[in-house]
Parts: C-alpha cells; sequence; structure tokens
DNA sequence: CGACCTCTTGAGTGAGCTCAAAAACAGTGG
DNA sequence: CCACTGTTTTTGAGCTCACTCAAGAGGTCG
C-alpha cells in the first residue's frame, strides 16, 4: 500500500493508473512486458458484483479508482465483511486458482479496474519475478490487516471496533493522497456495512455511533467521516501505522 | 498446505524435513542452491516465546515439528490469538522486513523449525523466483484461513466457532499424515487458547465444550479430540474443506 | 503432601441482540 | 412542486448470550 509520493510516478500502462500496488516500483521495461499481457480496463457501476463466492474466477484485479467490499456469506444470509478495497489493493488472488473462490466482491461506488486474466497473470510472475515478489508482500500486507480486523472482532467492545476502524480508514486513505481533515473524510459506507464489517448488528453500530459523536469523538454523517478527537480514538484503540507500513522495493 | 503425499517426497536440504510446505514442489537444482543459503534448524521447547510483537526480526521460519501459536496483544493484556501454526506453515514473513513484527510467536509443544535469515530468504527469492511464487501462494492461503477465522469471530455464536475450530484442525492435521480417528486427535491446546483464538472467555468455552460433549458432537479431554459426529458438526458450521485445498505447482 | 495449574460449576450482570416502529432522506413520476 | 415509495437512520423496550466474580474439584510435579 502507501506508495511513496515521488516526483514522477511510474504509469500503469494500460491504464492511466499512477502509483498502482503492483506496478509502482516496477522499472520501464517490466512495464512495456507488462503491456503484451491481456490487461484490460473496466469500469462498473456502484452494487455491482464483481464476483461471487464458491464461482469460478479466472481474473483478478488492481483497482483503480472506488471501494471494492470482500466478503462472506453463510447459508442463512449472515454475512461478514473481510476488507474495504481502496485505490491500489489487488483483488482475486487466489491461493488455489483452480478452486473455487471463497468471497464475494461488490463495488461500493463507481470503480475502475485493471483487470488481468489468470493464464495471464501466471505467466507475467514466470517471465518478471519481482512481480511475484512484490505479490507476496501484497498478499502479506493484506494478511496483517486481516490480523488487526481480527483482534478487533475478537477482543473489542463495539466503541473500539468503530474508532479502530475509522483511524484505519483515514490512515489508509491519507497514504493515498491528501486529505481535507476539516471537510471530512468521504466514506462510501451504510451503517449496514459497518456492522457486517465489525460483527455487529445495523442498531448497535448506530447507538455507537451516536456514543463517539456525543463524546466529542468522530462524526460519521451523510458519508463523511470527521475525526473530532484523534488522540482519544488513538488512546483508546491503540492504534499503529505501522500496520500498514510500506514494503521494500527489493 | 495439504501436500498431496506422493511416493518419493521431496527432503527440505538442511533439516530431514518431509513435503515443507515452501519446499516441496521444488525441483532438485533449486533445493541445491537453498544449501547454499544460511539455513539452520533449531529446537526449542513448549512455551518458548519465537519473537515478540513489536520487536525487529531478521529470521523467519518453517516449522517443522509441533505448534506454534501465533497471536496479537493489546496494551491492557486482552490476547487474540491469529493462528496455530502447523508442520510445513511459514512463520514470520513480514510485509515490511525493516518494520517491526506485529504480532508474537510462542511454541504450544516442543518444536523444530527451519530458520532463515532475512536477507538470505531474500537473495533465494531473487535467484528462484518459483520460491517467491510459492510465498505469495502460501501467503494468500494464510489470508483465506484468517478470512474463515474471522467470520468465526465476527458472525457466529460460540458453539458454532468452536465447531468450525474442531474441524478446521481436523482436516488440516489430517493433510499431514493419517489421524486414528478412533484414538482421538492429539490437541495441545488449553482452554485458555481455545478462548484467545475464538474471541469468548475461557469459562464460556469450558460450557461450551460441555455442550458439545453432551450433544454428542465432539469431545475435547486431555488433549484428545475426539469427532463424534461430524455430519452434524459439518451441518452447523457449513464447514468447506475448500480454503485449504494445496496450490498449483505452477 | 503442599503448591500450582487447569478445568468445572454456580450466581448475577451487562453489552449487544431482537422485535417494533418512527423519522429522515432520496429518488420518481405526475 | 408535491405526493408516493423505498431505503437508511434513529429511538424504545425487553431479552439473551456471553461476561464477571467466586469458589470448588482434579491433575501434576517437586
Amino acid at each position: 500500500m502507501a506508495p511513496t509520493p515521488r516526483a514522477n510516478p511510474t504509469q500503469c500502462v494500460a491504464c492511466p493508473v499512477r502509483r498502482l500496488a503492483l506496478f509502482q516500483p516496477l522499472a520501464g521495461d517490466q512495464l512495456q512486458a507488462m503491456q503484451t499481457h491481456r490487461m484490460e480496463q473496466r469500469e462498473i457501476p456502484p452494487g455491482t458484483v464483481l464476483y461471487t463466492q464458491d464461482s469460478h474466477l479466472d481474473e483478478s484485479f488492481t483497482l483503480f479508482q472506488g471501494w471494492v467490499m470482500l466478503y462472506r456469506t453463510l447459508g442463512d444470509g449472515r454475512r461478514q465483511v473481510l476488507r474495504f478495497a481502496l485505490p491500489g489493493d489487488f483483488l482475486g488472488f487466489q491461493p488455489d486458482p483452480t478452486g473455487p473462490i471463497l468471497h464475494s466482491a461488490q463495488a461500493l461506488t463507481p470503480v475502475a479496474l485493471c483487470v488481468f486474466k489468470r493464464d495471464s497473470l501466471m505467466q507475467m510472475f514466470r517471465e518478471h519475478p519481482l512481480l511475484a515478489i512484490q505479490m507476496a508482500w501484497i498478499t502479506s500486507r493484506d494478511e496483517a490487516t486481516a490480523h488487526d480486523h481480527m483482534t478487533s472482532l475478537g477482543r473489542r467492545p463495539a466503541k473500539e471496533r468503530i474508532a479502530q476502524l475509522f483511524l484505519e480508514l483515514h490512515h489508509r486513505l491519507g497514504a493515498r493522497g491528501p486529505i481535507d481533515e476539516r471537510a471530512g473524510i468521504p466514506i462510501p459506507l451504510k451503517q449496514e456495512h459497518i456492522a457486517d464489517a465489525l460483527g455487529l448488528t445495523t442498531i448497535h453500530v448506530n447507538r455507537t455511533l451516536r456514543a463517539l459523536r456525543e463524546g466529542g469523538l468522530a462524526v460519521l454523517r451523510s458519508g463523511l467521516l470527521k475525526i473530532m478527537n484523534r488522540p482519544a480514538l488513538t488512546e483508546m484503540t491503540g492504534f499503529q501505522s505501522d500496520s500498514f507500513s510500506r514494503r521494500p522495493l527489493l
């Protein structure tokens, strides 16, 4: 994640993407090589389901613009949001490419993606080992974020879970570009999404948001998140931005 | 994980390890090359802390024998177990090798490991790209397991969480060698470990174990797990072993 | 035979859930 | 511009699953 801002950011060949996670640190010749692999840019409206749990997927994606929600569904409709993917994130990389994918992905906003055919991606890895190493690091970073999330789910009360989520989103968005603290950060999440991410009910999320608001800690209203008292939030969650550090260029 | 049993399993050079996750699918010359990199076998007694959250780690490990618990601790002592590592699993791979590690690791049993110095591992990746690709898949599989775990934590009641854990452990152990259903599977976990993995208290784990026992579903006693009614357990969790599929040889 | 874990059971409490229903809001068509 | 419909947010009331506090029972080891 958190690509270092630089004077002359590398471009993703097929897409007009800057500082994309998988490509940003690559040398020019490798970028050129990627042009030869079937890459496609795709744009989809909010609500579109990119892929569905248990289906077979022969593509993966780099998110260029917008938010995508990755989630898993249990038989009776219970839902767990696994990750909110932001621009630069990679989606659809599977441990077993021949097996079904284990989660679904849905666009929360208008979304722009780079699409890779699976065999094409494999081929790229073979030809450009650095890409494979980058992929290992990206996946490892996602795993660390999942660990944060697990710790929230298992060991934090509702108020802390929400505080932690807010700080995480704020930090991840801040790493992607400057954000206007005063105006508030645009967050396209319904209370239901937050509930499904944090293992709560919508109703309880609502009450907890009220508590945070009335405590002067943070306000989420009409799609805008305002952090009112960061020190207090950081204090209550023990938030460390280390989890989102940048990876080495190798 | 789940390496296919084969007639003549590859050996991990320095260690007398068979079917190790990172090496199993490698060709002979690559294995040889690894000999030239600083690898070390290490054995540690139960309870040993391999590494500690927030410390700087310049090694990573392939687990050869025994169980290792990966966990995170919050300021006030709350603990979340992230993963129970079994033989063949890889530990200590970090998204940012220069940053502090974000969790701790402790041996639950006597443990044997292959140790890699960090720069040595990096060097191996550069020289043998297939290793990097394998690493990406291994990490991706771990992430999928973390997703299972998250779903339990967020959206399942205590009984289902424990049932799911039992089925997962049974399946992962089964993939590593034949297990004697009747005798029961050796599980070196205290109720406290289970509680910290599943976001419950020890006391509630105890009560729930009793419920499972009295319901004729599964019994965990004196370190032995017996699955008494797998269909019922599978039914209540919707357990799919897909999550633990083997990865491609590329 | 104590000292120390780990497991077990009881009793009471509370954070978060369910059920139910307003109120605010957004879009749509007349 | 407004009535009409569907979605999202908000609030109330009561319940329950899981937690806290407390204490006894088993096991293990020096």
